[in-house]
DNA sequence: TTTCAACACGAAAACGTTTTCGTAAGACTA
DNA sequence: TAGTCTTACGAAAACGTTTTCGTGTTGAAA
């Protein structure tokens, strides 16, 4: 490794001192119009970089953001991580990228190494075995730190900081009224049994919309998936005999096996019965047809999460202000299995 | 933001000198059993963790790599860091990661950024722009500075450093194979028509695995798609009345309009035509029926390119020898598009 | 009693910056 | 001529570590 170009060097080399180069750079008025000349068509010459280390050292900040989300491989989180980046990179910060795996421990563990000076505030969207355990130890002592921290997604209530969440039971709510639109009358529900913050606010936006049509929920047209593995089952065997002309489905997953469903009945999408997802990924995207879904907007989500962030980071009496919760709305994206 | 606990304090604190603390904190011989304890123990009660940052330059090494990559919402990246990630938290390195958008300024910017003193060498996967402009000064200068370098799947043959890719020429071979091998005849494929060293390896795969098996390529059942956004129709009207009894397609996208356009002409997947697509997304996976397609091992070639530049970085005399080129040999993911 | 290890610890330098303060030289004022 | 003000720069501290080297205190050997 080539040593890098330090103002020793540089001021060694041109005999003068280091505060001088360091001035001369940052074009202080102490030094004078000749070496401050000299001193920065040396530092160009030389292609001089200050070391950020150093500077992190000096100013203890790093301009830096810590990112920990529970899996990477994963469309939504890694639109919300597009998000952050761009808004961070625009206010001059970067980003460390960690995941946690779903794993409590791989969660505490990253947030304890940078947490020890690597980064000066946290995003974080919390692991599933941490929501099961309920252990937020960690989470109270980055907080009790001073370090601060803004939760997306899965946020835990319990937790006293900034928070970015987006609307479930207005998105499903959205949905239906979509579809209410287009005038159906018999609309299905398929969600999740146990999903409690998700499934559970779809659900309850899928009724409201339905109450306010003054459309009778009927109980028949709503399954609630028991078996992940097995949905596609259950949903196939659900949907027959059901004469519904659309249905709602909480994810990728279960709206793409209504329509297989619906096909092999003969039916058509979006010609006889309608169909609309949650969350909107590559799947939605390129299937055939393509689905209608409720966009979780996760870029947005990511660039409020990190402007949030960096307010508290550089408003030095953020300390007392309140924190904030803030929804992004969700939108829907036609697409070919719903009626233009 | 309160402040952090240093040796400086505990030394204030225990009224010994911060080397006393040091030492002991680091199981010196040099300190007396007693005074060890006793700071160990004070350090453990106030939960006492070393600055990464002065540790960092003290050291002169960050143990970070940092990764910048065309995009970050696509699958086959995502798969690449997870497979970064694991490997360098086994040998206690994180990971930056940055994303060039494909383009060449955001690569550059990036790039400058991270050498300066953030991390100790990079993993990169050119942005487009990059590979159109064929300007390469800023990985050029990177390697002169002596930051070691690896480079993946969209590597530059000019560039002198590691380099992972996967054997595109073989992945095709080993897919025509496998349809021959399903005593298919006429079989054909769908290509692009610029991506050289993608379409055209994978072309020559698909030749050569033909002519292994004493069947004349006909030209007939090539198709070089021409406009990316047209896809679907030029897939659809090649596909009629041609009589062939598999397809391989060198990525999801066209796969699946093969098999749609299958589909609407009265023919079964994968009864009376098979289909292979490349690249492993999401896709593929949940696309009814689900695609059989050459596997990158976006993971494998992630952990290698880890390991790699961490035994770069580790390894004093690694300078002197010479740079590896790692080739990750394709896997075929056997499902319901082929016959089993 | 002197000499000399061994022991236990502290001072200081170093990593690369920025910034505060001090000061020599020259210019100006009285 | 003496005093004061600029100007232009340097010394040193600070950020939080680690490490080398120096040193005062023991205890034991001679």
């Amino acid at each position: 490794m080539k040593k890098r170009l330090t103002l020793k060097l540089i001021a060694k080399e041109l005999d003068v001192s280091v505060s001088t180069v360091s001035k001369a750079l940052r074009d202080s008025a102490e030094i004078s119009e000749d070496t401050r000349q000299k001193i920065k068509a040396f530092a160009k010459l030389y292609n001089y970089k200050p070391n950020i280390i150093a500077l992190s050292l000096k100013n203890r900040k790093t301009k830096t953001i810590g990112v920990i989300i529970p899996e990477i491989v994963h469309h939504f989180f890694t639109t919300v991580i597009s998000g952050i980046e761009q808004a961070a990179n625009e206010k001059g910060y970067h980003v460390i990228i960690c995941t946690s795996n779903n794993s409590f421990d791989k969660e505490v563990i990253n947030m304890e190494i940078l947490a020890n000076g690597s980064i000066d505030g946290f995003i974080l969207s919390v692991a599933k075995e941490t929501q099961q355990k309920k252990d937020y130890h960690h989470l109270t002592e980055v907080i009790e730190q001073g370090m601060p921290l803004v939760m997306f997604d899965r946020v835990i209530d319990e937790i006293n900081c900034d928070k970015i969440i987006i609307d479930d039971f207005l998105g499903a709510k959205k949905a239906i009224q979509h579809l209410i639109d287009k005038k159906c009358k018999k609309i299905g529900l398929i969600t999740t049994i146990d999903y409690v913050s998700v499934g559970k606010l779809r659900t309850q936006g899928y009724r409201e919309a339905l109450k306010e049509n003054n459309i009778p929920a009927d109980e028949d047209l709503i399954l609630k998936v028991e078996d992940f593995d097995k949905s596609e089952m259950e949903i196939q065997s659900f949907l027959k005999d059901k004469k519904m002309d659309a249905v709602f489905a909480v994810n990728e997953h279960f709206a793409i096996y209504a329509i297989k469903a619906f096909q092999e009945q003969g039916l058509k999408v979006p010609d006889d019965v309608q169909v609309i997802g949650f969350t909107d990924g590559e799947l939605s995207k390129r299937f055939i047809p393509s689905l209608t879904t409720v966009n979780q907007h996760g870029e947005e989500m990511g660039a409020q999460a990190a402007r949030l962030l960096i307010k508290k980071l550089e408003n030095e009496d953020a300390e007392d202000e309140p924190f904030e919760t803030i929804i992004i709305e969700t939108g829907l994206v036609e697409r070919n299995s719903t009626k233009r």
